[in-house]
DNA sequence: GTAGGGTTAG
C-alpha cells in the first residue's frame, strides 16, 4: 500500500505550488524508503514523466537504490546514460561493483575515472580498496598519498584490511600504527589481521586494549580461536561475552557451535542449541539452514546423532553442505549403511553432490570396511558426475583398501594416481602398513618420504612402532635419530572430557589438575582391575630406549587413560563417559578402553583424529580397525 | 547524495 504522500508524489501530474525543490525531497525519500523492485519502477517511471530523471541526487540515489536491490544492470544502464558523472556517481558505480564482488569491474571503473580527469575521493578508495588484492592495494595506496586521503580514517581502515587479505601482515601493521585516530572498525580490522595469520597472543593483547567492543569484534576473537585449535578459549570468551550483555548474533553461535564440535563438548552445545531457539538468533521461521547445519556437525561430533537426526530431519530446504554434514558424521561413527542410504536419498531429492560428499560417503566406506559400495561410489564421481578425484578421495581408498588388508593394491593405486600424495595420503598407507605388518613396504615408503623431506612426526612414529612391533630395535633408533636430527618433534597427544559444562584436558603425565592426586589413585586401581583380568601393557609401542617399567609408567599416564581416570571419579555411576583425543588413539589405550567399559559397566565414547570408538562390554564398535 | 571490520562441512 502507498502512502498518502506516496500518492500525492507518484500521481500528481504536474508540480504544484510547491517549489520544486520540495519535489525533489520527496521523491528522496520515496527512493530510500523503497524496499521492492516494483515500488522502485514506479518512482523511475515517476521521474522520468516529470523530467527529473537527470537531478544529480535523484539520479544518484535510484542508482544505489537499484544496485543495493541487485539490479546491477539497472545501475550500469542508467550509469552509462549520465552525462559526465561525478565523482559521487563514479563512487557508487566502484561500490556497487565491488559488493557484488566484481572486483575487475570496480578496478576498471576507477581508471575510467581517472581517465575522465575526476579526482577521486576518500569514498570511492574505500569502496574501491573493498576488494583488492596485495598489488592493487599498493598502487591505490600511493594514489591515496598523492590525493592527500592516506590519513582519512575510512581509507587507511579499508587499507590496513585490504593488506591483511592480500597477506601482508607488515604493511597492515604500519599503516595501523601511522593512523592518527582509529576507529572500532579500524581497531577490529588490525584484530582481524592478526586473527587471520594465527597471532592469537596479538590479538588478544589487542582486544584487551580495547576499549568499546560489539559483536563484531567479539566475533573475529571467538572464531579466531574456534578456526585455530583453540576451542576452549573461544567458549571461555563467549561465557565472557555473555556477562558483558553483548547479544551474540548468527555468527557468534557458527564459531562457538564448531568450538563445541571440536571439543566434543556436548552439553555445551546443547545449551547453545537451547540459545538458539530461545534467543532466535539465527531463527527465521525455524533455525536456518546455516545454523541447522553447524549444529548437525555439532550433534555428530559430540557423539550424538540422535540430536543430529532431529535437527536434520526439521530443516527445510537443504544444501549439500547440509547433506554432507549428516554424512559424514554417521561415516565417523562407522554407520557406512546408514550414510550411503543418506547419499542416495540426497541424490533422490535431486541435489547435487559436491567433492566433499564423496569424500564423506568414501570415508564412511572406508570406517565400516564396505570395499565394494567404496569402488562403485568412486567409479560413481567420475562417471556420472564427472569429477577428477582428488587427493582426498584417493586418501579415502587407501584407507578402505588398506583396512581390508589389500596395502599392496592401496599402494599401486597411489602410483597410478595423476595427483601429487600428501602427507595424510602417505600416513594411511603407513598406518595400513603397520595393522597388517607389512615392514617391508613401510621401510620403502618411509624412505621415500624421508628423501623428499616429506617425513611427518605422526609417519616417523608409525615407522618406529612398525620396527618396534618387528622387535628391530637399531630400526627404532635409527627413526629416533633421524627425528632428533631433523627437529621433528612429536605433537603431543592431548585428551579432554567434558564434566559439568567445563571442558578438562590432560596431556600425558599431566599432573595439573586440581583433582591430580584423585585421579593418580583411580589410576592405580584401574591398574589393579586391569592386572587381575589378564591385562599386559604393550611397552612396544613405546617409542622411546627406556627400561621396561619405565615404558610401562609411560604407557599407564597416556592422557587418554587420565581422562578416563578423571572421567570414573567425577562422573555418576553407570552413565557413558566421552572422551576426544586429538591424535589417534593407541593400541594400549583401545585395548585399555575395551577392558575398562567392562569393568566398570560404562559405555565409553572415544573421539579421535580420526573417527568415534563406542566402547561397550568389552568390545569396540570400530572392530579394531581405526 | 556516498565508505571501512565478522560468515560455513573433511
Amino acid at each position: 500500500m502507498m502512502s498518502p504522500i506516496e500518492v500525492s508524489v507518484l500521481t500528481k501530474a504536474a508540480p504544484s505550488a510547491s517549489s520544486a525543490s520540495v519535489q525533489v525531497d520527496n521523491f528522496a525519500v520515496l527512493i530510500d524508503n523503497s524496499k521492492s523492485i516494483n515500488h522502485l519502477h514506479q518512482i523511475h517511471a515517476a521521474l522520468l514523466r516529470r523530467g527529473l530523471h537527470h537531478h544529480p541526487i535523484l539520479n544518484f540515489k535510484l542508482q544505489r537504490s537499484y544496485s543495493s536491490l541487485g539490479l546491477l544492470h539497472h545501475t550500469v544502464t542508467l550509469f552509462h546514460r549520465t552525462p559526465a558523472p561525478n565523482v559521487f556517481l563514479w563512487s557508487s558505480i566502484i561500490n556497487a561493483h565491488s559488493h557484488s564482488a566484481l572486483w575487475d569491474c570496480a578496478l576498471s571503473y576507477y581508471a575510467q575515472m581517472l581517465a575522465h580527469h575526476v579526482q577521486p575521493n576518500a569514498f570511492t578508495l574505500s569502496s574501491l580498496l573493498k576488494g583488492c588484492t596485495l598489488q592493487p592495494t599498493t598502487v591505490v595506496h600511493s594514489h591515496a598519498v598523492k590525493f592527500g586521503l592516506s590519513s582519512d580514517l575510512y581509507v587507511s581502515t579499508s587499507l590496513v584490511d585490504a593488506y591483511a587479505r592480500g597477506g601482508d601482515v607488515v604493511s597492515a601493521q604500519k599503516l595501523f600504527d601511522a593512523m592518527p585516530e582509529r576507529s572500532l572498525v579500524s581497531l577490529t580490522a588490525m584484530l582481524t589481521c592478526y586473527v587471520k595469520h594465527g597471532m592469537l597472543r596479538e590479538a588478544r593483547l589487542l582486544f584487551e586494549g580495547m576499549g568499546v567492543k560489539d559483536v563484531v569484534c567479539w566475533n573475529v576473537m571467538i572464531d579466531g580461536y574456534a578456526q585455530h585449535g583453540c576451542p576452549n578459549e573461544a567458549l571461555v570468551l563467549f561465557r565472557e561475552m555473555l556477562g558483558k550483555k553483548v547479544r551474540p548474533n548468527e555468527i557468534t553461535v557458527l564459531a562457538v557451535l564448531s568450538s563445541c564440535g571440536q571439543l566434543g563438548a556436548l552439553e555445551c552445545g546443547r545449551w547453545v542449541h537451547s540459545y538458539v531457539e530461545n534467543s532466535g538468533v539465527g531463527v527465521g521461521v525455524r533455525v536456518n539452514l546455516r545454523v541447522g547445519t553447524a549444529l548437525v556437525d555439532m550433534y555428530c561430533k559430540c557423539g550424538s546423532l540422535e540430536d543430529a537426526r532431529k535437527v536434520f530431519d526439521g530443516m527445510v530446504g537443504k544444501d549439500v553442505v547440509a547433506w554432507n554434514s549428516f554424512i559424514m558424521g554417521y561415516g565417523i561413527h562407522g554407520f557406512g549403511d546408514e550414510a550411503l542410504q543418506l547419499f542416495h536419498e540426497m541424490l533422490r531429492v535431486g541435489v547435487r553432490p559436491s567433492d566433499i560428499t564423496f569424500v564423506a560417503v568414501l570415508t564412511a566406506c572406508a570406517h565400516a570396511g564396505l570395499v565394494g559400495k567404496g569402488w562403485e561410489v568412486f567409479d560413481l564421481m567420475k562417471s556420472r558426475y564427472e569429477m577428477e578425484p582428488k587427493v582426498e578421495h584417493y586418501g579415502c581408498m587407501v584407507n578402505l583398501l588398506g583396512r581390508a588388508g589389500r596395502v599392496r593394491e592401496a599402494y599401486d593405486l597411489v602410483r597410478s594416481m595423476e595427483v601429487e600424495p600428501d602427507s595424510i595420503l602417505w600416513g594411511t598407507l603407513l598406518w595400513a602398513c603397520r595393522i597388517h605388518n607389512d615392514i617391508s613396504l613401510g621401510e620403502e615408503i618411509a624412505e621415500f618420504l624421508v628423501s623428499n623431506d616429506l617425513a611427518t612426526s605422526g609417519t616417523c612414529i608409525l615407522l618406529s612402532n612398525m620396527y618396534a612391533a618387528a622387535r628391530n630395535w637399531v630400526g627404532v633408533a635409527k627413526v629416533r635419530s633421524f627425528m632428533k636430527e631433523s627437529g621433528v618433534e612429536k605433537e603431543p597427544g592431548c585428551s579432554s572430557i567434558e564434566v559439568n559444562n567445563r571442558v578438562h584436558e590432560f596431556l600425558a603425565g599431566d599432573i595439573r589438575h586440581r583433582r591430580s592426586k584423585d585421579i593418580y589413585s583411580m589410576l592405580g586401581k584401574m591398574n589393579g582391575w586391569l592386572k587381575a583380568r589378564g591385562y599386559t601393557p604393550k611397552i612396544d609401542l613405546v617409542l622411546h630406549d627406556i627400561g621396561e617399567q619405565q615404558k610401562e609408567q609411560s604407557l599407564e599416564v597416556h592422557s587418554e587413560k587420565l581422562a578416563l581416570a578423571f572421567g570414573l571419579i567425577s562422573t555418576s555411576p553407570g552413565t557413558a563417559i566421552k572422551i576426544v583425543k586429538n591424535l589417534r588413539v593407541c593400541l594400549d589405550c583401545h585395548a585399555v578402553m575395551k577392558m575398562m567399559s567392562k569393568i566398570s559397566g560404562r559405555k565409553i565414547i572415544m573421539r579421535d583424529r580420526n573417527r568415534f570408538h563406542h566402547f561397550e562390554n568389552g568390545s569396540c564398535s570400530c572392530r579394531d580397525y581405526w
